[in-house]
DNA sequence: AAATTCTCCTGAAGGC
DNA sequence: TGCCTTCAGGAGAATT
């Protein structure tokens, strides 16, 4: 499923192929996405150049001439560039058609979104409560350690909420936890300054190995040119449960917290 | 304000 | 073999 490093991966995938490109034209399948794409698209995207293609979180902004086009691909959702005679495959839902090849979004679970806006991006609704970029310098251990303070839920739930931090989804959040050694379950306020320094190192290290493998395909998730992403050879915790843990051999754990499926060594973890 | 629940959706996996 | 149920989850919206 798409955190930041198979965004990420697909930003840098796609990029090449379409910055300085001019939309020649929309092609929208099945508009029931997240929010329903809108029809205007066929008309409005048309003749503009696309300038730059950007990240935040987990949107990739299309910086255009009149405005940005943000696309977030939910759980499913994998961005392709195809030739144009390539015949589009069930859950192929949306087109930006350039002259040199064809950008291609495709989500069998439809809870990605194809959203246009003219205002700065930054003031979205989508966008302007966003917490830090998780490799930015900003973000570190005394920030998370600060903001941990007026909390009492598990610091899984911490990490994984996008007003803290962005980016972070269950596998990431699994795998820092391992990594810090720190218990997904542990309240937030009870975790010391010192162990939050420790996983905010770890979060930064683990998201940008898996920018380097490509990101983690499980099931959809593919890069630009179809290939999946390789980091999944490299989970130490998530989906392992029963299996033993990779530095003490003890079973791994698995729990919900949060609503998700939560992966942990309860010797390693504390 | 923080925490929890609900919601969208399809495909894979498990049970009988 | 086939049908049914359960589960997976990003994240905004609604609720407590």
């Amino acid at each position: 499923m798409p955190e930041l490093p198979e965004v990420e991966t697909t930003r840098r995938g796609i990029a090449p192929h379409v910055e300085g490109r001019k939309v020649e034209g929309v092609v929208i399948r099945n508009r029931r996405l997240r929010w329903p794409i809108s029809s205007q698209l066929t008309k409005t995207l048309p003749g503009q150049q696309v300038h730059s293609v950007e990240r935040r979180a987990k949107y990739l902004l299309l910086k255009m001439d009149q405005g940005t086009l943000i696309l977030h691909l939910g759980m499913s959702g994998s961005l392709r560039i195809v030739s144009k005679k390539t015949e589009p495959q069930p859950h192929d839902h949306f087109d930006l058609v350039f002259n040199k090849g064809v950008l291609r979004l495709r989500d069998p679970r439809r809870f990605g979104a194809v959203i246009w806006t003219r205002q700065a991006v930054e003031k979205h609704a989508l966008l302007k409560n966003l917490g830090p970029e998780p490799l930015d310098e900003s973000f570190d251990g005394d920030y998370l350690h600060r903001l941990a303070q007026r909390r009492r839920g598990a610091v899984k739930n911490l990490i994984m909420d996008g007003k803290v931090v962005v980016g972070v989804g269950n596998i990431y959040a699994n795998e820092s936890l391992f990594l810090s050694g720190i218990h997904p379950g542990r309240a937030c306020n009870r975790i010391s300054l010192q162990r939050y320094r420790v996983l905010a190192d770890r979060i930064k290290a683990v998201l940008q190995a898996a920018i380097q493998q490509g990101g983690t395909t499980l099931r959809d998730f593919r890069q630009e040119d179809g290939r999946p992403g390789y980091f999944a050879q490299r989970l130490l915790v998530y989906g392992k449960d029963g299996e033993p843990c990779p530095t003490c051999g003890h079973a791994i754990s698995q729990q919900r917290i949060g609503q998700r499926s939560t992966f942990y060594c309860s010797r390693c973890q504390t």
